[in-house]
DNA sequence: CGTTATTTTGACGGAATTCAACCATCGTGG
DNA sequence: CCACGATGGTTGAATTCCGTCAAAATAACG
């Protein structure tokens, strides 16, 4: 924790692990002298609340490391997970003063921060910005939209072999891996987290997962860890046969 | 039909009835200049697939009058609306060859239709575009991201009474209606096609809207005739208690 | 090692789907 | 004019999948 934040506080854009991808990745480095100056390492610990809905919020930021998830809630505690904020994803929304939804650090994180008014100044003056947060954000509704199939439509077991599918794949595009033959990961999700993700309840996540492993689908290493022994073969059990299309 | 053809034809910018909220709003008259030169209407009936997914769509567009949905099938049929397209909404992306979803005219439809490669090369010299474009994408976000909760969480009573809701919203803010006192609008929608956005069956769409009448929270006259003499209490249904916040 | 959080498993009930029949409306052509 | 199919909608009965409630097992933690 230490370390991170040290190793946070040293760090230059240029050696930052998700230049390539985040919401600078088209800067040159005149834009990125901008925002070197109003930008600031934020660290958070596993499980603590980044931001309330509802709540003022004076940043917009980039995940550097760690991973938190978007949740909506109803008066009566029903809840919705509605993004999972992973390396290089946005979080905030420029031109809006609250939070919309909360936002919660599931590991321990690092933020990449900038304060929002000069942020937004420098989005009306650098092209670039904007341009690279349209993109992501169409890639963001893309996700979601897929995400409606799986809550509207895909039966339980369909809906963990889907955030099965889409783990694997986020994990395998960022350690440049292939999704073919044997994959691992680890699941970065308690099972009560799976189950906001996909509208079910906890009991029937466990239950769901028992039964991918006895049938052969997957295989556990402990609760967290995944053995995947034939992609193809998840992707179908997700009901996403032949083209599949979910993105990143 | 054909009076609907010439006035497309005829139309400028200058009248447009979306001129304020479509992709276009924050233009100033020399950019128009440009749009004009590359945009052009085409006309749709009800019922005509506008784009197949997976198919090359050379062309982006502004919804001028009549409602689209966006689609996902599965190959076994289940379908998934994941978006409705009132007028001043935006079809297509910049930056992608192909179809991601299908997108069906549920009425009579007229499109503001732009050639993709100039949209493009004007979204880049124009930034006024460009930003508008962010922003709707932005909105269209929140909305899905709404609909997941609606989706994962809510019942199939709640469900009707939300679409119920936002359908109802949308209506007022076109006519610049209070949504207070009794509300009434047409459903854009067959009971299929409310299915299908509400991830139910068309069976249990119509069990629900029977149950909603029959205990006063709505009237009907026909079929697609909705009376809504409490709005509050239909809020209370679809489980939006207090705040609310479903964004148009 | 005891305490707490997380997960698994079982039994039961209920909400929504499935399968099926029936009704209303509308345009068409005999 | 009315029989007719076609389309969209309603309603009923049986089934099923998932949620609820409960308890036990496992892992995490000070």
């Amino acid at each position: 924790m230490l370390s991170e934040a040290k190793f946070a506080e040293t760090r230059q854009c240029g050696d930052c692990p998700i230049r390539h991808r985040a919401v600078c990745a088209r800067c040159d480095s005149d834009e990125l002298v901008q925002l070197d100056k109003i930008k600031f390492y934020r660290n958070y610990e596993a499980g603590q609340m980044i931001a309330w809905a509802g709540d003022q919020m004076d940043f917009v930021a980039s995940v550097v490391t760690g991973i938190a998830t978007l949740t909506q809630v109803m008066e009566d505690g029903r809840t919705q997970m509605v993004g999972l904020l992973l390396p290089s994803d946005f979080v905030g929304r420029p031109g809006r003063e609250t939070a919309t939804y909360n936002v919660v650090a599931t590991s321990d994180m690092t933020l990449c921060c900038f304060r929002k008014k000069p942020f937004e100044q420098l989005m009306s003056s650098t092209p670039h910005i904007a341009q690279r947060l349209l993109e992501m954000t169409l890639d963001e509704l893309d996700a979601a939209r897929e995400w409606m199939l799986v809550l509207g439509r895909k039966t339980a077991r369909e809906k963990i072999a889907s955030l099965l599918c889409i783990i694997a794949r986020r994990n395998a595009a960022l350690q440049m891996l292939a999704t073919e033959g044997e994959i691992t990961f680890d699941l970065p999700l308690t099972r009560e987290a799976m189950a906001d993700y996909l509208g079910l309840t906890l009991e029937t996540v466990s239950r769901q997962v028992s039964a991918l492993k006895r049938d052969g689908v997957i295989r556990l290493e402990g609760k967290r860890h995944i053995i995947v022994p034939d992609f193809d073969r998840l992707m179908q059990e997700a009901g996403d046969d032949g083209d599949g299309g979910f993105l990143n």
